[in-house]
DNA sequence: TGTTTTATACTGACTAGTCAGTTCAGAATT
DNA sequence: AATTCTGAACTGACTAGTCAGTATAAAACA
């Protein structure tokens, strides 16, 4: 499972996400060729294709393992924790995934609520698991009192989820000279003052 | 001024804006073709290239038309009001901009932080034009005493503007049938416990 | 008033170029 | 020996932009 091919191919497998990523976050899927990509990550065209069925593919398995990383960070951060203290931990995990994949982080806030793509449904559904780690702790939060009875949870979550993304990233992009902990504990001020019943 | 041929001129070009801003709101500025524009338009794609110089400067007329009347709703929103009730004008003037213009904002939304494409600098400064009138009812605020003094303005004002943007999107993306003076609402709601000193 | 001229607006076939995807013999790596 | 990668050539579909020609509203003229 883990012999030298195996990690040699995850390897440059690792590469081409890589320089996907960085490309597809700074021009967008379609402005990105995959030409591009491969002399991004110093390979041949050809690997590309053996790796990958296709740029679409190539794409979709990109926001899986994104996407995974981040709800796998989610899941870790809210375990064992009461509801509140899970709240904040969610919007620490949030934001260091997103320090540390900023081009990920952007392409997924350029690419979120585009309509009409191939990989679309893909994206939808992805979003779909990671937010609902958040909803299920805002639900136990709701179930335990600890927030507003009436608080719709679905909505809560979203916002939540893409709240934290915009601010994110347009603090990366428009105040990138700021340290990133500013808007951390800003927006760990704001979910806590909503979070007051 | 108003003849029968600036009329028809000017009618040509509106119809070729909001075939471009739905195209381009669901596929993206790359993906969406210039005879998929004129098509829809119901043009002939040399018209296009009679009424815009190229692809890019017709997006870049779109930003600058569709961005104006958001930042001319805002300053006719804030008008006279004292800093508190302008806040609240302008969460307003947004989501009511937003529900009028969806496929503009969302249009805004995915291209809003992209680095490397030849109409990014454009977009800042237009977004910089709408942020200012946010920026100075903070500041406002701030010299009145009606909002926290070590709130830092810029920073509040474009996670205002950006979070208005992404929660709105959001809504009308993943749950369309729902009516949109709730996150109206909810939004208000937030922004006043955030402005509470 | 009716007729000719002109400027403006538009058309759509065409060009020159781009890009995803294919192919494959051979090299490098394990 | 088997797997992974290379690199360059190729194809065909697609796309931004062009341009010679057409249509027409209004101005100029008779």
């Amino acid at each position: 499972m883990t012999d030298g091919r195996t990690r040699r191919r995850e390897d440059t497998r690792q590469r081409l996400f890589v320089a996907a990523v960085d490309l597809i976050a700074e021009q967008g899927f379609s402005a990105t060729t995959v030409d591009d990509i491969a002399a991004r990550a110093g390979v041949a065209k050809g690997t590309v294709y053996y790796n990958f069925e296709s740029k679409t593919v190539l794409f979709e398995e990109l926001l899986r393992h994104g996407i995974g990383l981040l709800t796998a960070d989610f899941r870790a951060a809210v375990d064992g924790l009461p509801p509140l203290e899970a709240l904040g931990a969610l919007v620490r995990a949030q934001l260091e995934y997103i320090r540390r994949y900023r081009a990920f982080a952007q392409l997924l806030l350029s690419e979120m609520w585009r309509t009409n793509r191939e990989w679309q449904q893909t994206l939808r559904l992805l979003r779909g698991e990671a937010i609902a780690v958040i909803a299920d702790t805002v639900q136990a939060g709701v179930d335990s009192g600890d927030l507003p009875a009436d608080l719709d949870v679905r909505t809560a979550s979203s916002a939540l989820f893409g709240v934290g993304l915009v601010v994110a990233v347009d603090w990366l992009v428009f105040s990138p000279e700021r340290p990133i902990d500013e808007v951390q504990e800003s927006l760990l001020g704001i979910v806590r003052r909503v979070a007051r019943t």
